[in-house]
DNA sequence: GAGTTTGAAACT
DNA sequence: CAGTTTCAAACTC
């Protein structure tokens, strides 16, 4: 990370050229697959973010990829830069950019040539206005810093304002840039704020010192990389925008790295808007530094993205590629923001005056938000079956700390509590609102309505899980979090992970932060960290060490049942509640009685499950025993709704298998940053991925199948995407026109990591990075035999990145028609899968056991089918709920992906 | 705020 | 794989 960074700070220039280089080489592969071609004929969308796709189904993993991602994402992050600098900027500037990356002015005015120079010119202006923060700005030149920062920015983002704000620019960067240029004003203010924020990043660097105690090397290294940015940094004002925030070490690089793609985007037009957003929402800014942390992951994905970015004509994209390693919210939010970017820097300004509007509104959080869930996977994931995702809920609570508003933060909160579906929802939604349109930002909105009964729904107290959600919006202010245990020890009010590790170094599983796959924030009260950005080869390592004694070790712990899916129909925030959700390993309690939180499944707002030892359960979510009776009460709500006989197969296969349906969620929740792209690739391969459970239905529907668990995973899969697609309609029913662009890109995204190997994407789901390496192997091993599970989520990921858009577009009022489609396309794409498990039980009519799951689940199948072919019926996605209930598979996912790819193909 | 309890994680 | 120890959070006072 280091040396990455040295070379970024040093070499913004130098850097960009290999770094495109990297990024076409990257991207190149992933298009050229077959998948890639696929979907790109599906959808216009051009093929951005095949990296990311990558990313996030490692993400999915979730938590081991954002240590993970964070080496890529540095590299990435150079090249994002890079091509920020360069697609921006045109070549002549490129070479300004080089050249005077350090003349930030010049800079500037080379973008001011171009309409974005405009705002840029603007920026520029306040950025000198603000001169002194400029050594600060100049910083982000340090952008060199950024490499490494893509671990720490997270970490940093969470402290530091500037990072989340920079991140926040990216995202609303299109709405930004226009109303930026409107808004001179606004840019100084926002500098201003940068300042404060920086000043903030400041204390927070201080904070982290103080935590880290041990880790004196963060701060010199940070304050290093400031130095030589700013040393460097004269040469880049544009930086300087975007890092006035430097100051802090941190921070500072994660903001240099944000203002650097900042910068890079005014150059193109990204920056400035950037800017304007993240002056507009200082709260955005918070969220996304509590986000930041997941945004490791993100990162990656994004970067990965980036590099792919094939669309990233835009620099945004670029940017937030570069940014994505500043925060996890911000990297949620470029994710969907990237496509969004790709079509907004062009649509920009029209884009922009939206967006100004909306972020500084209600779409900017959610937004954020959305980055969020990317990182904490696990977390997520816990939260996602609650109702909530811990994760995001999590970085939202410290971004709640940082700065925003309690209502602010509750509406990214809320957001992130959405859990898995909600997750596809915010991506979704901030997709929609990055793929410029207003419309988007309306549906952005309308995921805020929805989602705040969610949040409500979905009580979070879980130490790991989420729960802090509740408590996040309570506590904004995180003054002493760190030196509170109790307080910082899971999650702050914030929602944010704190923890107050004394021996292990937070490179545990006991540290909270570190087992949610991502780093400490200043607000952790432990010592000698090492779980920081700086270290995130040791993090690495030691994810790595724990990842090979148990894959799961960072895989969401609490799995989605299919009850959820079926509140999912209803829509209602039963979705979340925690009842449907299960600990995928249970607890062992024997004096809690279930009751406290020492439970995890309490903790989780999950009920136990026969997973669990517990003695003397007394869970007020769902006792053991009474775990076991659901399926059979399941199985008499199918027969009673006489949905199809999925629902009954599900219930046979819940009564089989009732670890099954918690894992389901282990996919969403996965990893908070890879999650969006996961959620994007599920909603995209919803279609396919529905057709996937058809044929899961009917393995299930013979759940003695011998393949039963390994349906499981894929149905987990299958579920998670039909709560993503659910979320998404929510979001995307209204943009669907307009996503379909977006939903190209998230198409794109899958098929750059998905579709060339969608057992990455799997892996990604499954858990850590390196058990997606090790499924993505294996996975053909795992599911050899099982061609359904194969089958189903490379269909999935086929038809997702497409569908989901359109699922979005249409899913509530279309959501019928969306699910008919689904059902025509599991009906179409599950032949196969059919004869692979059983065909009659094709017809799974979802709902037989839970109708209202089932329901929902279809419309959001239909939201996706609809979208990209019409949703045919809710049968067929009513069977997809049912599969999906199963388990974790993160690790089989991806083989099964891989293999129904090849199959659909 | 200090100390105790608890159960998961880690270790043997 | 089982038992023990370690750890940090949750809880109590």
């Amino acid at each position: 990370m280091d040396s990455p960074k040295t070379t970024t700070t040093t070499t913004t220039t130098t850097i960009p050229a290999t770094a495109t280089t990297v990024s076409l080489s990257d991207s190149p592969p992933v298009q050229e697959s077959p998948f890639s071609n696929y979907i790109s004929n599906l959808s216009p969308i051009k093929p951005v973010n095949t990296a990311h796709v990558a990313h996030g189904l490692l993400g999915i993993n979730s938590p081991p990829l954002v240590f993970k991602s964070p080496h890529t994402a540095s590299d990435r992050q150079i090249n994002l830069l890079r091509r920020f600098q360069y697609p921006q900027i045109s070549g002549a500037e490129t070479s300004k950019i080089n050249d005077g990356s350090k003349k930030s002015v010049d800079g500037p005015e080379d973008m001011g040539r171009s309409s974005i120079c405009l705002t840029s010119s603007l920026i520029v202006d306040a950025q000198t206005s603000d001169n002194v923060n400029n050594s600060e700005q100049d910083q982000p030149g340090s952008s060199s810093g950024c490499v490494d920062e893509y671990l720490s920015d997270p970490v940093d983002a969470d402290c530091a304002d500037s990072v989340n704000l920079v991140n926040p620019n990216v995202k609303k960067s299109d709405d930004a840039l226009q109303s930026s240029e409107s808004n001179l004003t606004n840019y100084k203010i926002v500098e201003s704020d940068d300042i404060n924020d920086k000043g903030t990043k400041g204390e927070v660097s201080q904070a982290r010192p103080e935590q880290d105690g041990d880790d004196p090397k963060e701060q010199p290294t940070s304050e290093n990389k400031m130095e030589k940015i700013k040393e460097e940094g004269s040469l880049t004002k544009q930086p300087s925008h975007v890092c006035p925030n430097f100051g802090s070490d941190l921070l500072v690089d994660h903001a240099s790295r944000q203002q650097c793609y900042t910068s890079g985007a005014q150059v193109a037009h990204p920056h400035e808007p950037i800017q304007l957003v993240t002056y507009n929402g200082s709260e955005a800014s918070q969220l996304q530094r509590g986000m930041s942390r997941r945004c490791l992951q993100f990162e990656q994905a994004q970067q990965e993205t980036t590099k792919d970015g094939t669309y990233s004509p835009n620099p945004a994209i670029n940017l937030f590629g570069s940014i994505s390693p500043a925060s996890s919210t911000e990297l949620e939010i470029l994710d969907s923001s990237q496509v969004e970017l790709t079509i907004s820097s062009l649509k920009e300004q029209t884009m922009t005056a939206m967006f100004s509007a909306n972020i500084s509104g209600k779409s900017p959080v959610a937004v954020s938000k959305p980055s969020g869930i990317g990182l904490h996977l696990n977390s997520i994931v816990n939260t996602l079956p609650m109702g909530s995702g811990a994760s995001g809920p999590i970085m939202s609570h410290h971004l709640v700390e940082n700065k925003i508003s309690c209502s602010k933060l509750s509406n990214l909160v809320e957001r992130v509590s959405l859990t898995a579906g909600d997750r596809v929802l915010q991506t979704k939604a901030s997709l929609a609102t990055s793929s410029t349109t207003s419309e988007s930002f309306h549906n952005m909105e309308s995921f805020n309505n929805l989602q705040p009964p969610e949040h409500q729904v979905t009580p979070h107290n879980k130490r790991r899980f989420s729960s802090e959600h509740a408590g996040n919006f309570e506590e904004f202010s995180p003054s002493s979090p760190k030196k509170k245990r109790k307080k910082a020890s899971s999650t702050d009010g914030d929602g944010c992970k704190r923890c107050n590790c004394r021996k292990t170094k937070c490179l545990k599983l006991y540290c909270d932060c570190f087992a949610a796959g991502i780093y400490c924030a200043a607000i952790c009260a432990c010592q000698g960290c090492f779980n920081r950005p700086e270290y995130e080869d040791t993090v690495l390592e030691t994810r790595q060490q724990i990842e090979s004694r148990n894959p799961l070790a960072f895989a969401p712990r609490i799995v989605q049942h299919v009850t959820e899916f079926q509140a999912i129909d209803v829509e209602d925030v039963d979705l979340f509640t925690p009842y449907s959700g299960r600990h995928k390993t249970g607890c062992n309690c024997k004096r809690s009685m279930c009751v406290k939180k020492y439970c995890e499944c309490y903790q989780a707002n999950v009920g136990c499950s026969n997973a669990c030892r517990c003695e003397g359960c007394r869970n007020i979510h769902g006792r053991k025993e009474e775990y076991a009776m659901t399926p059979e009460i399941v199985s008499n709500r199918a027969n009673e709704e006489s949905l199809e006989g999925m629902a009954d197969e599900k219930l046979e296969m819940v009564a089989n298998n009732k670890f099954l349906h918690a894992e389901l969620y282990d996919l969403r929740s996965l990893t908070p940053p890879t999650p969006s792209f996961e959620y994007f690739r599920y909603v995209l391969s919803s279609e396919s991925d529905f057709s996937m459970l058809p044929s899961y239905a009917k393995s299930v529907s013979s759940p003695s199948n011998s393949h039963g668990n390994d349906m499981l995973p894929k149905t987990s899969k299958t579920l998670d995407i039909v709560s993503h697609g659910q979320e998404l309609d929510y979001n995307i029913t209204e943009i669907t026109g307009q996503f379909s662009p977006q939903c190209d890109e998230l198409a794109d995204f899958s098929d750059h990591t998905p579709l060339p190997n969608p057992s990455s994407i799997m892996m990604a789901s499954s858990a850590s990075s390196k058990t997606q390496d090790k499924a993505n192997v294996s996975q053909p091993q795992v599911y050899p035999g099982s061609a359904r599970l194969s089958s189903g989520s490379s269909l999935r990921w086929h038809s997702s990145p497409i569908t989901p858009m359109t699922r979005l577009g249409e899913t509530k009022n279309q959501s019928q028609d969306s699910d008919c489609g689904l059902y025509d396309i599991l009906e179409d794409d599950t032949p196969e899968m059919l004869k692979d498990s059983s065909a009659p039980i094709t017809s799974v009519k979802t709902s037989s056991p839970n109708k209202k799951r089932v329901s929902p689940p279809h419309s959001h199948i239909r939201e996706f089918q609809s979208s990209s072919s019409a949703g045919l019926k809710s049968g067929r996605g009513r069977k997809f709920i049912l599969k999906s209930v199963p388990s974790f598979p993160p690790l089989t996912p991806c083989r099964d992906s891989k293999d129904c790819t090849q199959q659909k193909y």
